[in-house]
Parts: structure tokens; C-alpha cells; sequence
DNA sequence: TAATTGAACAAATAAACATTTTGTTCAATT
DNA sequence: AATTGAACAAAATGTTTATTTGTTCAATTA
């Protein structure tokens, strides 16, 4: 059973990316696959539930992509510019996936009010947050309030990524996200003072 | 003409405040003021004008009251902290304004299609923007590229204001950007590097 | 003279209903 | 075990009618 899952779910994130979950009919999922609607419960519960797994596929893959990544990094310091590039550019270069975020930007909110993908986004936050204590208490990153950090900074993040799929040219988004990243790690301050 | 125009925009944005836009009608609005609703057309062309006039009159004034108290700051540094603070507490005060926001965030966009009061929120970003070119000649603050520091910081500005009218406790909050203004004003690393 | 009224009208919204599309189930088939 | 295809239930859409609400303006008020 559930031979086909991965397939299944690539060509159901497929046709809800073109027009959003509600103008997607399970029949034209189905043609996509070569089969018959009644196929798809197989696979899925209900509409909504294949719309969950497919999205929650999608995500998963794009956060194990970013993971193995900042595992081959090394100081902290390049962990976190690991995190926030492989992160950043991952999107940039999966329209699909872009599109489905702008259809539904509950997926992957701003100002979460119940966050559907809740398990899938703690994980982020908390690899995060890992990097950013190793750098606190390697001393590499100064004292810290770890949660306040881990916060701005994970809002900073997808305020990048929804600024990415949601307007604007690459080109001009790519100079800010660098920007951005120089600006975090060495402030406003010309020195620091202690 | 129009003597008591500051009224009349007073009453009309609390009634707005109350249920929104939509549920808001204009007999209400005079019943507010003790008029009749044809009356309220000597101080707007329609119903979405006097909605737009009343909220631009609340945004000018809340940009007034931060523009002041930068005025009277000394130290690019203490400009900086005067305004994310002053710009943070008026809102915070101000329960009509929040109700406004909430029902209507295009009002303060965190990622602009088209800005309704575009002219409003240009005046803000180059308040911080001359704020930063201060600092940046002053030396104070590093060489930043000006436009991408102005967009990150006035980003992350409006990322707290509607996570304030948004969500979320006060304490909790307050703490999160005492945090997030001495992260941007040091940075991550310990020691700055040149 | 400027602001306001109140009736008249136009436009938008909501309610009620008929029609069509789409999601879901399941016994039969491959 | 996966899939089909017909049957059914549920949701979405279209249509008409009734009601509310926005807007105009000549007459009135202060």
C-alpha cells in the first residue's frame, strides 16, 4: 500500500499550485495521475487531508535539504549563514512550492494564529536556536537572551522568505538578504562596548 | 467650512473601529455626532473617503507625536532608540487605532501591493533613514548601505507593530524589542571584526 | 452663507430558492 | 491491494426577490 505516495503527493502539490486548493478538483488530480478520483482516497481521507500531506511533503523535504547542510558547516558563525542562504535560496528556486505559499500564506505565516504545520516549523526555530546557543556558548556570539533572539530572528527569516515569493525582483531581494545578514551579526554600532 | 471636520473624523473612526469598515454605516457615524447622515457629505465625498480621511488624520498625528520627541533627542544612537520606542508605546496606548489595523491591514502593510497611505509611511521610513545617515557619517555606525539597513530595520519596525495590535501579551512583547533594538544596535558576534 | 435636514432614488447586500458541480462512499472489477 | 464507475451527499454557483444602506439635492435652519 501507498506504493505510489511520493508521486501521488508531487502531482497533487502540482495542481494546487496552479490555482489554489479551492479551483483544484480531486478529477483533475486524478487525470494528472492517470486515474479516477475515487483512486485518490487511497491515499487521503478527504481533500483537505491530501492538500496537508502534500504541503507538509514539500515542506519536510525543503527543511531536510536545509538541515543536512548545516550539518556539514562548522563554526557557528557559518552555521547560521549556512541556515539563512540554503533556507532562502531552496525557495527561490521551487515556483511551485512559491505558489503555493501565495495562495495560502497560513502555511507559512508572518503572525501565526494557529499555524497548521506547527510541528514542521518548531523544527526550524529549533535548529535555529541551536546554532545560536553553540555561538553563545562558544562565546563566538555575545550573551544573549537565547528565546528573544531565536524569535526576531526566525521572524526576520520569514519575512525574507514571504518578501521572496510574495513580490519584488531577485536580483534587488538577494543584495537586502546579504545586507541583512552583516547587519545581524555586526549590528548598527561601528564597535561594540561593553 | 468644515470647523468641525477634526470631530467628525474623531467620531467616524471610532464608530470604524468598533465593527469595521463594512459594518460600520453612515447613520451611525451621525447619530454619533447627533447629525443625520446626509450632514457627514459636507466633510467627505463617500463613505470610503471619510474612512480613508479618518484613519490619515490618526496616522499623521501618531507620526507627529514621534517626530517630535526625535526632535529633542541628541546622539544618532538615542534618535534611534527614541523612535522605535516612541513609534512602539503610542500604538500600544491607542485601542482604536489597534481595532482599525486588525480589521483592515492594508492600512499598514507588512508586504505592500499598493499602500493606500503611501505618502504617510514614506514620511516614517525617512525619518529612520536620515536617522541612520546620521549615525552612518557621524561614524557611530558602520558603513551600512543605507537603503538596504533602512528597509530591514523599518521591516522588522513594522513587524512589531502588528505583532503588538496582532497578538500576543504586552510584557511579552515589550521584552522581545528592549531585545531586538540592542541585538541591532551590537549585533550577533561578540567582538566586531574589520 | 454655510451647515443641516429629510425625502427620493440608486446601489449594494442579504435571503430564498433552484441548479450544477464536486467531494465521498462502496460494491464490483482488475 | 489498487482501481473503477455509478450512486449519493454536500458544497458551490446562479437567479430572483426583498431589504438595507449609500448618495443626491431642493428646501430649511441658524
Amino acid at each position: 500500500m501507498t506504493e505510489r505516495l511520493p508521486e501521488v503527493l508531487n502531482a497533487s502539490l502540482k495542481c494546487f499550485a496552479r490555482y489554489g486548493y479551492k479551483k483544484t478538483t480531486m478529477e483533475e488530480i486524478a487525470e494528472e495521475l492517470g486515474l479516477t478520483k475515487g483512486a485518490l482516497y487511497s491515499y487521503a481521507r478527504s481533500k483537505k487531508d491530501l492538500y496537508q500531506k502534500a504541503v507538509a511533503y514539500a515542506l519536510t523535504k525543503w527543511q531536510a535539504k536545509v538541515r543536512e547542510a548545516v550539518e556539514d558547516a562548522g563554526s557557528p558563525e557559518e552555521k547560521f549563514m549556512t541556515l539563512s542562504f540554503k533556507a532562502y535560496k531552496h525557495l527561490a528556486a521551487d515556483p511551485d512550492l512559491q505558489n503555493i505559499l501565495i495562495n495560502d500564506p497560513d502555511i507559512f505565516p508572518m503572525f501565526p494564529k494557529d499555524d497548521p504545520f506547527i510541528e514542521i516549523n518548531e523544527n526550524s526555530r529549533n535548529m535555529l536556536r541551536a546554532v545560536l546557543e553553540e555561538g553563545i556558548n562558544s562565546k563566538i556570539f555575545r550573551p544573549l537572551d537565547l528565546d528573544s533572539a531565536t524569535w526576531l530572528l526566525f521572524s526576520i527569516y520569514k519575512m525574507f522568505i514571504i518578501d521572496t515569493y510574495v513580490v519584488s525582483d531577485q536580483e534587488a531581494t538577494d543584495k537586502l538578504f546579504k545586507d541583512a545578514v552583516d547587519l545581524l551579526l555586526h549590528g548598527l554600532f561601528r564597535q561594540s562596548r561593553h
